[in-house]
DNA sequence: GATGAATGAGGTTTCATTCAT
DNA sequence: TATGAATGAAACCTCATTCAT
């Protein structure tokens, strides 16, 4: 056990000074040097731990992701009415833990990257699909069968754009407000 | 103007090129090397065009969003109803000659790295706002004041995100069906 | 006595180790980890045996000289002739154990890089000089003064040529055929 | 043709620094830098011109292939008598241009890697047949059929050995006094 | 005795950029 | 106008070695 917690540390340790560095710098320009400088350790460490610059980019993806659906899992299980496991979807993606702008300036640089990678972009759909299958599940209980597609597009989009939105801002975002704004959205489009 | 010529031969010459190299190598990981071979050219002669790689970007974005305002301009003139130049603004991002994978693939690029890059940050933000505030105008007279906000943040929001997933479809995507698509969201939200 | 044979069990699996993984990767390539991996031990454990990797691989030559010095005089000794005394040389360095690709492989990669080295050009020397005066000793029994010289260089050149060639081979090499080539070798030069 | 002169003078160059350097720190341990400061030029202008440092080993022992082979084509059409075609092979091996310390040493390191290499150990086969069909062709003339074959083994390998220890050698070598020492092998083999 | 953890030193390679032609 | 030639800078990565446990 001590073995294993020392490896799981430096892991946690080292994929969090990437997503600050990278949020500093940008994924294409990054270097292992500033990450590792963040992490109070050396560049040869990230290789020793990851293998190489993409093994760490990926663990990192992989992190996000896994943050993402857990509290997806969460707010997905509290919820009691269609609309409202619809609401939890949006919280789960504007949450305080995630929605900030290094995060989704993140999400933006690994999106931009995932089609040059085989296991980004597989990352990419897993998650993508997951959403979906949610949206679709909640939507056919709210609205006409013709509608159904629709509006899961219109949701599902309007989350990717806030992202996108949020990473270029040059303030701190509000997830409180951010999920005020979806659920405005959610109403607006059920009708 | 003989003179004036051979420069912008070469300088759309080498921007296609760009997007081009762009696309099918990505964005931080393309070099002058490659866009030079892919337009027939020496690496030197991007320079003494353009000055640096971060100029040829500069202007390949540029020219894109060019591209942009000018389908847009069009398409607006052209529209007799809010709702029709609603839909006007939605055919201009999602028209034949902008809405492809490899261009949509670029954007994402070009966003990725704007917030590090001055120059790329300001041709976001014009662009940004430009689109904002036609939504807004004719938002306006459709919708209650009230909803004005929400409905312009799920419209272009969604025109973002779709843009997002194009980039990482790899089969070709078709701007004709995602024209329809956007008009059933604008009717969506129009209620 | 007991913690004596430890620390000679582990010598002989990592010089075994390294026999191994030299022949396998070569020996400018090969690396701690890989001859650790080979002997089911750790990279530090070399060092803790061997003190440095130029340690292990002097050690390891040492071995190999050793077994082939038991066999020369093993055969010397039960050899009655001139030139029986004189094949006896040649059976040491074609013997079963000793004649294989894998080693020929190692002593070529030794001898390219004793020059670079005090200690491993010094056992090179000591080495070819032993054979050198067995071989010498014969011949002055077996051919006129002025033959003598030649014929040695003739003989133990051949030898050393002999195993640069299996060292390339990429199928198994036979010891008895090549005992039985070098006696006749033996014969043409004796006349 | 001046375009093409000046390529092939940097090729030149480099290869002769290869050489020296070579020579000077050992194979395996000779850095890029070393080299290129052997030349008077920079480490990147040697991946310019041949690819890689694997590149440039390649070229470098084709042209000493090239050199050998240059040196038997010549001894060999002036000589008459089978005896003389023999001793031209040997000649050539040990052509005052070819048998140095410096470049039997890189033979030596090269042969070692050769195994490792599938270029290296394609060039070092092509090598060795073209020599051994040399000698069979000669040596038929001169010799009983059940001879041939171990005069033969006799001879190449004689060459490759002294080669090999020509390689150990800490004093300049006598390529005269080798050709010499090479015609009394002869003599001697012939019987 | 044995090994994960950690790193400094250093190597190859890539690349944007400059310059002479 | 156009480009081979050349390079400095820097990135990634490897690896032998040390040390605490």
């Amino acid at each position: 056990m001590g073995r294993k917690r020392i490896r799981d540390i430096r892991h946690e340790e080292l994929i969090e000074a990437t997503i600050t560095a990278v949020h500093q710098r940008g994924y294409g320009v990054v270097t292992m040097a500033e990450i590792a400088r963040e992490a109070g350790a050396s560049a040869a460490s990230i290789n020793y731990y990851f293998g190489s610059k993409e093994g760490l980019m990926e663990a990192t993806m992989r992190h996000l992701l896994n943050k993402l659906k857990t509290a997806m899992i969460e707010g997905y299980g509290a919820a009691n009415s269609p609309r409202d496991r619809l609401c939890a979807v949006m919280n789960a993606n504007f949450s305080d833990g995630l929605y900030s702008v290094p995060q989704c300036s993140l999400w933006m640089q690994f999106w931009g990257s995932a089609p040059y990678s085989k296991r980004l972009s597989r990352l990419h759909r897993i998650n993508r699909a997951r959403v979906r299958s949610h949206f679709l599940a909640e939507l056919r209980a709210l609205l006409p069968a013709d509608q159904v597609e629709t509006a899961r597009q219109a949701l599902q989009c309007y989350m990717d754009g806030v992202w996108l939105q949020a990473a270029q801002s040059d303030v701190p975002v509000d997830p409180a407000c951010a999920r005020r704004a979806a659920h405005d959205v959610v109403d607006l489009v059920l009708g």
